[in-house]
DNA sequence: ACGCCTTATGTTAACGTACTCATAGACTGG
DNA sequence: CCAGTCTATGAGTACGTTAACATAAGGCGT
């Protein structure tokens, strides 16, 4: 004999049909106290809630989506949770969705391994979920040949554009653009690159950026340097160009942390910033962790990328899903690892 | 007229129905497909699964949810995503999820007001959930009151015990100890504490450790310091110790980011680390941003702390749910940002 | 040829919800 | 006083899935 008042019906949550028999209604009744409506009596309401407290009923989400086709919640797969890029992506997306009720569905795949989207969509469209979102960082094998499940709004977070997806980034070339600009209109000509890894496709873009902006000015440009993305890859790097090149008047490291580490290594070389050398990163991700943070760098707005890559993955109604490419730009922000260069 | 030879059934998702339909056969031949069941022909099966591919079938998660009452889902409710406590908790969750071939329901509370556990409960018993964890970092006003809903696996991630829920959590009181012993051992009297926000029980509970080990040995302690967690506000702390107390011979930060800030502020006083002032920090979580780190800190295994969250939230079938209060000890990292103090 | 097992398939019921419609009683206005 | 309206409630149904049971056909040993 169980202590607990409620369960009469073995281990089986208590479901609305539970509630009304205990309040002597109908279960249709009991739903409509659920849901708040109006048309119930006062006496009767009350009754209702009380049975529900007492049997500890909880509705079944499964139920009311079966019922109304709907799970308000979207997916959202990534790779590496902890990468820079997928947090601020689901910081983005999170607060998007709390704005419209919505919940968020995880799923990680392999850290470390790459996987295909059709993998991917697969899973996700197993899961409740209204939309899926797919944050891609390196290139799938079968993005070109990809087609996303119909009937379920399928968004990617990525530079590439698609023909039949709707794809949304951080304008990950355009930033280069920017930090070249300036760069350029301090003075600058013999700009090194310090990338990321070269199967990501952030450091695809960044790096043509970097190209294009020099190419454009018709200014031979020296090999770039690969990094992880650590500081301590942008150390290497950055000793590494202080003892090798000594016409280099700046560094662009495709993302902060590669550039803090430059910078170090710089200094430990003898090499003042920005006097000596000027350095830029991008993200502007170094504030909690670094003091007195003084490198120009580039902010993207990720919560406006958070909602639209929300907004497209789960349109509103009446909002036609047409295939878009959606380019978030970043803001320049000038801090003091900028300077005219030496004469 | 739809160009697209699918959907003969207004706009309604393709159900099993709909493909047995198509393929001549009954709904269940179609389930027993989906499932890979083995007790069907190979022509029917071929059949059944052109007529998929054909209509776009995606099976519905609601049915079959509501079929066998499990999600496959746990929820998780932090208030920040971003806090490298929750992004940590929420990549050793996802970790562990995914061993179980589980998602993650993910939802976000206020970024920056406290909110009751009730509240937090109620939001994530609405979802497809078959447990709850709760991310706790600031102490929740009905925490001692608090009464789990029964029939859902609960967790709260925080150092407080409770009566009649699970609680676990780093050990955030031990790993004030193994630093304290470190610097103990090393012959350290003064040591300075430079706290995170007075609000937050991690701070709580690393300050008491802190306290405790001086206590122990009859060391009087000076008033400790308050910062945001951030680098800056370790500076500030740093910059004000190092003008206003001559007998200090180390610094304990409660997290790394302050501990860099307060090296920093060391090193423009005139102060050198670990000559003249050791320093330690909490969570080993500067490499990625700091090249050559050499902060003695101490690193937690957040996977191994993931797992057990899940695994109480979610219990196997047949482990019990009995009420534990689990602390995953941290491991001490010695580099070198610690030294015997100057005579 | 008969019963019996195996294989392939179909039928029925149940899970919990909310919409639509029906009904009974109370109130309103001419 | 009766038709019309409003309020409170109940009955029936459909959503998509899978377990349990039912059925039909074929093979096989005796």
């Amino acid at each position: 004999m169980a202590k607990r008042p409620s369960n009469d019906t073995g281990s089986r949550p208590v479901s609305m049909a539970d509630v009304a028999r205990a309040a002597g209604v109908s279960q249709q009744t009991v739903s409509r106290v659920a849901n708040g409506l109006s048309n119930v009596n006062e006496q009767t309401r009350q009754r209702v809630q009380a049975a529900m407290q007492e049997l500890g009923f909880r509705p079944s989400y499964a139920g009311r989506s079966l019922r109304d086709g709907r799970y308000h919640s979207v997916g959202l797969c990534v790779n590496d949770v902890t990468k820079f890029g997928n947090l601020t992506m689901i910081d983005g997306i999170a607060s998007a969705a709390r704005e419209r009720g919505c919940a968020i569905t995880l799923v990680e795949m392999s850290k470390t391994e790459e996987f295909s989207l059709a993998e991917a969509t697969r899973r996700m469209a197993a899961l409740p979920v209204d939309g899926i979102i797919i944050g891609m960082s390196r290139l799938a094998p079968d993005f070109e040949t990809f087609e996303p499940l119909p009937g379920i709004g399928t968004v990617i977070v990525t530079m590439y554009a698609h023909p039949r997806v709707t794809t949304v980034d951080s304008d990950h070339y355009g930033c280069s653009l920017l930090l070249m600009d300036h760069l350029l209109e301090l003075g600058h000509e013999q700009i090194r690159f310090i990338g990321g890894p070269s199967f990501s496709v952030d450091e695809e873009f960044r790096r043509a950026g970097w190209r294009d902006s020099l190419e454009r000015r018709h200014i031979k440009m020296a090999e770039p340097l690969e990094g992880d993305w650590s500081a301590n890859s942008g150390y290497e790097a950055g000793r590494y160009l202080a003892e090798h090149d000594r016409t280099m008047t700046a560094i662009y490291a495709a993302n902060d942390q590669m550039a803090n580490g430059a910078i170090a290594a710089l200094r430990d070389s003898g090499l003042r910033v920005p006097e000596d050398v000027s350095v830029v990163g991008v993200d502007d991700s170094l504030d909690d962790f670094v003091a007195h943070n003084e490198l120009t760098t580039v902010r993207f707005d990720l919560h406006q990328r958070g909602r639209e890559v929300f907004e497209h993955a789960v349109p509103e109604a009446g909002t036609a899903g047409k295939t878009v490419a959606i380019r978030i730009s970043g803001q320049l922000i000038i801090r003091h690892s900028t300077a005219i260069p030496r004469s």
